[in-house]
DNA sequence: CTAACAGCGTTACTCGGTTCACAGCTGCCC
DNA sequence: GGGCAGCTGTGAACCGAGTAACGCTGTTAG
């Protein structure tokens, strides 16, 4: 019934778009750009210019009007409010399909989160995978609590998804990215977003017409 | 700028909302139950009571007092809302890591959504992949005209997405399912849902603490 | 010099979606 | 039988995200 996460009074959607933002700037900036107008920004992640001058001001940060944004400032801004402290420890559990997907996607793509794996399958368990070492899943509770992860991601079958995310939770992690087809029923403190592909595609199914 | 798509004036989120409840009442329904209350249902998807009765009232759908809803004309209602036409071919467009566990989850578990897929890597094509054949990436035009295909999904690397996606829709291709972290400019009689991993995983960590 | 212009910051408002509150109905128990 | 408990249906209130509108500042062209 309750909405669950408190979401400590920030709105999930402003969180999404300044990481929206943070990969543009970021892109942008590689390019050789050094500053950036508020409609520039805003087409790029398909958003108003009035959103994201207004996202901009929740952060506290100002622009010049003679020349917009400048790109460096601006993404120092958005890194801390976002939190970024560095490298953050993921822990991928179910290393099939989808999570040796994912799992390439971090290590090649995506530095900042670096996953640690776990499976069940011994033919997957205890050797490398994509550079990574995969760890049997009875070392997964010992290994989140020795390396302090907060946050999980799920991709083991559906009926496993409950079960396995327990064993995240009471293991120390508050946050988890889940694939499985399931509401996840876990302590109000833990965040939970579900990417629910089944249900993504229905959608683009039904409003393809 | 625009919020682009019409939604036809439905919301995405009802959709969503819906796409679930079909879900989870077909597994009651093959559990053995025949009916449910909209508490029920509602706790089964994260969602409140009331919100259940009102998204069924749109639907123009009547419970009973006594025993709440019954399963199997529930089903049917939702099933003519979402227009449940049979089953639907889906162009897959990327056969890599990505690519391929989609299709293993369209083939394996999702019987309604049937993938044809597309790749530009000769290795990958003129091959069975998972019991779907493959195809090379100059016959995808072709092949979604002969088909009749509506609905395309991009797992194609980020630089590629824009220009693949438009081959998709001049082909005929009118709502996309796209995983590539980068935001598509396209017509706006199309429909796009973007799944981006990297910011739900940003959202995650950020409210993990 | 100054007038037109372009972009930013901010306040007030709009609008769609969700929830409240309550009425109506049905079965059950005392 | 009559109250009671529990569910559905729904008008109305509520809420929050997004938007429009406006003033401000600095820049440029005449
Ligand atoms: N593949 C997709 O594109 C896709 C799409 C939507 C949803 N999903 C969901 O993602 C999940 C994974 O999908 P997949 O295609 O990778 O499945 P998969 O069968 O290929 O992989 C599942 C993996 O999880 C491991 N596993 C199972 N139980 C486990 C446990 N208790 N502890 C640790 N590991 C365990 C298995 O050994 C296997 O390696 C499923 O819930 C699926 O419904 C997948
Ligand atoms: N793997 C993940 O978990 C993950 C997560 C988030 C986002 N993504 C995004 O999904 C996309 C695919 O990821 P991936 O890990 O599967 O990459 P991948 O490199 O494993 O696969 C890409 C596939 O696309 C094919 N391809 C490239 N250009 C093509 C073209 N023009 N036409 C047809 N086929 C083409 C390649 O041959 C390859 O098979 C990328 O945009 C990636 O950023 C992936």
């Amino acid at each position: 019934m309750a909405p669950a996460t408190k979401n400590r009074g920030v709105s999930p959607r402003l969180v999404e778009r300044l990481s929206l933002y943070r990969r543009v700037l970021q892109q942008a900036g590689a390019a050789g750009a050094r500053a950036t107008y508020s409609h520039e920004l805003a087409a790029a992640c398909r958003v108003s210019a009035v959103q994201v001058r207004r996202d901009l001001m929740t952060l506290g940060h100002s622009g010049s009007t003679t020349s917009g944004y400048e790109i460096q400032p601006l993404l120092s801004v958005i890194d801390a409010y976002l939190g970024d402290t560095g490298s953050v420890p993921v822990a991928l559990v179910g290393i099939g399909h989808l999570g040796r997907a994912v799992l390439a996607f971090l290590c090649w793509r995506h530095p900042r989160f670096v996953p640690v794996a776990f499976d069940r399958d011994p033919r997957l368990t205890e050797r490398v995978l994509d550079g990574v070492w995969c760890f049997p899943i009875d070392r997964m509770a010992d290994a989140i609590r020795e390396q302090h992860i907060r946050v999980g991601v799920v991709c083991v079958p559906a009926p496993e998804a409950q079960r396995v995310s327990e064993q995240l939770v009471t293991a120390g992690v508050t946050g988890i990215l889940n694939f499985a087809p399931v509401t996840l029923f876990l302590p109000n403190h833990v965040f939970v977003e579900t990417i629910d592909i089944s249900v993504a595609l229905e959608k683009v199914a039904f409003f393809t017409r």
